[in-house]
DNA sequence: CCACAGATTTCCT
DNA sequence: GGAAATCTGTGGT
């Protein structure tokens, strides 16, 4: 049997706090994504907290967009943009409303719907890599700009949503720059991760790419 | 294991 | 025009 508790989504007074105290409880946390062909389930192991317009690693650092339309919403719900040409990345809004701050979510063990995350990720050598990296993670679990705006708070079969997961052992969560940052925002230590799991995706410090010829 | 070129949207200068 | 919250394939050690 499955306890009706661990079923349920997180309560959007979760994602209604400062981004620094929400960013480190949603590792261990459940993210759920239902598909047409079946339910893919994630358990986060790395995340990276993006304070808004306050904070200049994020997309919402020049104001509002058609991009980041979602960010100055209201909480728990999903920002799903696209970038590099190629990819998408989702994080979960947080915050009081108009703060536009938000969790990319980084990386994941799959625990549900392997067979599935593995058909979008064909390349992938292991499964631990299914969902190392942010791009990946949103790749493995069928996340594009149609979930952009998704209530992540919502119940039943809603395509996206967050459940409670058991919490990670407090001495293996840790925290560090973020991953690929430029600019203002580089120090600031705002990537957490646990420590020790093969899900957790390498750091990258921020390389600009050189000009193509 | 490592380094690098290439894929090409969105936003800003 | 150029950088960005990235990843993959190729080729080297």
């Amino acid at each position: 049997m499955i306890e009706t508790s661990d079923r349920t989504p997180l309560p959007r007074k979760f994602f209604d706090r400062p981004v620094l105290e929400v960013a480190p409880q949603l590792l261990g946390c459940t993210l759920v994504r239902h598909t047409a062909d079946g339910p893919i389930e994630l358990r986060i192991t790395e995340v990276e907290a993006y304070a808004g317009e306050i904070d200049p690693g994020s997309h919402a650092y020049r104001g509002r967009t058609a991009r980041n339309e979602v960010m100055f919403g209201p909480p728990g719900h999903a920002y799903v943009y696209f970038t590099y040409g190629m990819w998408h990345c989702l994080n979960a809004v947080c915050g009081p409303e108009d703060q536009a701050s938000g969790v990319l979510l980084r990386a994941g063990q799959i625990q549900v719907g392997a067979d599935l995350a593995r058909k979008r990720r064909f390349s992938a050598r292991h499964d631990k890599e299914l969902a190392k990296g942010p791009a990946r993670l949103a790749t493995a679990l069928d996340v594009d700009r149609a979930l952009n705006g998704t209530d992540l708070c919502a119940d039943g079969m809603a395509p996206l949503a967050l459940l409670p997961g058991p919490a990670p052992d407090p001495e293996l969560v840790r925290n560090g720059p973020r991953t690929g940052v430029g600019g203002g925002g580089a120090h600031q230590p705002w990537r957490y991760w646990i420590d020790g799991d093969p899900t957790v995706s390498p750091y990258r410090p921020h390389a600009p790419r050189r000009r193509a010829t």
